[in-house]
DNA sequence: TTGAAAGCGGTACCAA
DNA sequence: TTGGTACCGCTTTCAA
């Protein structure tokens, strides 16, 4: 058909003919000015160009659509714009608070944030904390309970090291086992003091909805409670202590098993969690249980839900949004310190636990 | 251990020493291969390379706790294993279910998810894409209500087209009304399929509750749900139709408005969104009404806590973290074509709208 | 004030 | 199977 000549492959004008984005060699030439000028320009020393370029520049980057090349950008300068976030879920609001917080403060630091899910497992945090690593972020922020007696544990450990040396920050939400700057909410306190205003509204007789044993936070909590009881000489059956899922699901269930084995003359329900309590609730009130009324309810967190169930639920308040907050400026004030900030916890009593 | 070469300057030890990650030319010279052969091993093609020197690569790069600097990658593949989300808020579980869909299916995928926080600003949503932009994400994926007559549509449509043209792939959920791919939920219908069913109960007279009539979104929920209505002959007084803040918080004050300005003989009070609802119900309870039983109340979304709420939330199911997972997987699977795909939603009757 | 050029950490083609 | 080498897009001396 052709003559021999070598046409050159046509391309498919129109179609999706993804036409490369500009480079800043391009918006260089259009400018008719050096490449070190337009980067001049287009960042921080504007002030050593001479008005007529910049103009120039300025123009050709936007008739260009000129978007600067983060990674680019990044190798260049050896250094990156990006916060790690590493959270265990974000349909609960507990983590979706925090990381609003977190966001909060790297936004106004001028980063991008990355955000993985964890979902509690472990070896998913552990390459995740691999992956992340290699985006060469100013900080990586893990929020979630650490969970214990697991053999990536170490491995995590030296991972999290490892990026440090290199000059990352790490601050850890929550798990204050871990030799890392940590924001360490008083899960232990708060559960201690919250047995303790509950036994002053009137409680003697109580049961607990945990999570496993291994999941720290909800450890804590559970101790801190007992601890408290223990102080009026009050202990709980181990039949009452019944262990589920960390979630509104586990909750549910915990609750339904309460009511099938039968609560006896238990007065009063403490959960983990917020998600958990108000699981237990629904369970309850499903089993024709008023909760507040027949039996009383109380979890930990105060996640905004907690004003809106009927009755409005007792809980221990934990600043969620301020802890991401500090934990991300913690993280990005590189006092090379790594201390533990501290925060306190509050008791709040509401109608879910009526003084008897 | 090491062959003696001349002594590197010493890190002060145990000091916050920043000693730079190990790059790939460490783990070759470390190995005694050359870059390529590193690379080679330390990624895809490992079939091409000796047994012996794959051994020894990965030992290197143990042993230097080496990671692969992405931005490094990035440039020089032309391609990044990043996709953005922007949202509206997170703190709201609408928008961090549809968040956890979409950061999964990313996952799936392996991609490093990052988020945006646009805070219901169009001026903050068009500077987040620009930034995003520069990641040179595989995809962008914008949730959230567009925000009518503000100038920065244009801007914003032009630099979403203008990502779109350099290859990248842009997905709205439930932005119907822009030129791009679009996961379009059904708002409109879904409203008025409930105002049908809310008439079917026996439900005559009304109250609105709605966001600012320049939110999509709210918009089209109130528009169905009035059309609805008027399939029945049956009106809404324009005094009853209070609008306020698109969150809980909002909710709240108008059902406070709606208290002190009088309810008169109205029966149920429909919100444009869940956490309005579920806000409006907990003002009807402050002031001595309770929900379900004096008033009824309706919302939108079906979000998790709307099963919480005394009595449970009649509301319009979205299957949210599908929403989320079918957005990025469109926005990954790169058919040029610019498709709608619709979401049906689905009423859920509950106890805070009885049958009368 | 400007531009040439040497990297930054990798990838991938090409010849050996 | 290997190593040499030319980039990738941008920053930043260094001289002019």
């Amino acid at each position: 058909m052709e003559d021999g000549s070598a046409a050159p492959p046509q391309q498919h004008e129109g179609a999706a003919a993804a036409q490369r984005q500009a480079t800043l060699h391009d918006v260089a030439r259009t400018a008719g000015v050096s490449q070190a000028t337009a980067s001049r320009v287009l960042n921080g020393s504007i002030r050593n160009v001479r008005q007529e370029n910049v103009a120039q520049v300025l123009a050709a980057a936007a008739e260009l659509d000129y978007t600067p090349h983060l990674s680019a950008q990044a190798i260049a300068r050896g250094t990156t714009n990006t916060a790690a976030l590493v959270v265990s879920g974000v349909d609960d609001p507990y983590f979706s608070t925090v990381a609003g917080g977190a966001t909060q403060a790297a936004e106004a630091a001028g980063l991008i944030v990355t955000m993985a899910v964890a979902d509690r497992s472990p070896e998913r945090e552990l390459q995740i904390v691999r992956t992340l690593r290699g985006m060469r972020p100013r900080a990586i922020i893990l929020t979630g309970s650490r969970i214990d007696g697991t053999d990536t544990r170490a491995a995590l450990i030296e991972e999290l090291d490892a990026y440090r040396r290199a000059g990352g920050s790490v601050v850890l939400i929550s798990q204050y086992d871990l030799p890392f700057c940590t924001v360490s909410i008083d899960n232990y306190g708060g559960a201690r003091q919250l047995a303790r205003e509950l036994v002053g509204l009137g409680y003697r007789r109580f049961a607990v909805v945990r999570a496993s044993a291994a999941l720290r936070t909800s450890r804590d909590r559970c101790e801190g409670f007992v601890d408290g009881l223990r102080e009026f000489g009050i202990g709980v059956e181990a039949r009452l202590v019944v262990e589920a899922e960390f979630s509104r699901r586990g909750g549910l269930a915990a609750g339904r098993e309460l009511v099938r084995q039968g609560l006896g003359d238990t007065e009063l329900v403490i959960a983990a969690n917020d998600v958990m309590a108000i699981g237990v609730m629904t369970a309850f009130r499903d089993a024709g249980l008023v909760p507040g009324r027949d039996i009383a309810v109380a979890g930990f967190g105060d996640i905004g839900p907690a004003v809106d169930v009927v009755p409005a639920l007792t809980s221990v308040a934990v600043p969620l949004r301020q802890v991401g907050l500090c934990a991300m400026e913690l993280a990005l004030s590189n006092d090379d310190v790594s201390r533990v900030v501290p925060i306190s916890t509050n008791v709040v009593l509401r109608d879910s636990t009526p003084r008897r």
